[in-house]
DNA sequence: GTTTATGCAAATTCTTTGCAATACT
DNA sequence: AGTATTGCAAAGAATTTGCATAAAC
């Protein structure tokens, strides 16, 4: 796990996304975590998560911030080029590569993204 | 112009757009007109020029919101799916066609999006 | 004249900082 | 033992609310 040490709140943290197949917001994890872990430690602890390409964040349209812990993650620096799709039924989130945005946005030189998309995935569409 | 009256403050705020080929963030129109405009008033007038489908509004990865100006905008209400690019360099914005995601998000239905792309554009690149 | 917009001060919400105490390896 | 992590209280930053005044139609 990188630098980050195995601490009683990094295990908390953890077994929420373990609960959890999609995003979860910090609020969330806050109310869910207020009274085993102080607020400021949730912060700590999300960050270096993200810096060891644990977890990934992206904020929603309310400028909330959400965490996932989705496939594909860990092959990510938390600064790369990394779409996501939100489920808005399951609340799946799964990464996209970074390609599907390429070809669309030629001749132009991508230095970074924020790029979150909800809608139905393919299952709850189905 | 829709519902919103022409006074002092949407003037002062589309100007400032007009001096601009870009994005403006809340941030910087609140430095720049704090002296005209109040505070509260810049974030109200922001918000119904957005209603009203003369600006579009985005989130960067701080959080923070900006506001622009840019074609094809008047074409969506706010919250269609819409990309932004915006370059670096330049500081221009703009509007990328829903199209360009869904071929690659086939068998998802997409509802809402926040996608706001970096980099360079085509001039700036070149 | 009626409705909408504005300014101000205060309140909210989310996040960060400083520092002493504690837990990890 | 030495370093990283935690909790608490307080500070910060961005945005919103309530209400009386002023401006637009």
């Amino acid at each position: 796990m990188g630098i980050t040490r195995r601490t009683k709140s990094v295990d908390l943290l953890l077994a929420e996304f373990d609960k959890e197949s999609g995003a979860i917001s910090v609020i969330e994890l806050i109310e869910r975590l207020n009274y085993k872990i102080n607020k400021t430690t949730i912060y700590r602890v999300l960050d270096k998560l993200e810096d060891d390409a644990i977890l990934h964040s992206f904020l929603d349209s309310n400028g909330n911030k959400w965490y996932a812990k989705c496939e594909g993650c860990s092959k990510h620096r938390h600064y790369d080029v990394h779409p996501h799709f939100e489920c808005m039924d399951c609340g799946k989130v799964d990464c996209l590569p970074v390609e599907i945005l390429i070809p669309n946005i030629k001749n132009r030189q991508i230095e970074s993204s924020q790029i979150l998309i909800k809608g139905k995935c393919e299952e709850c569409v189905g």
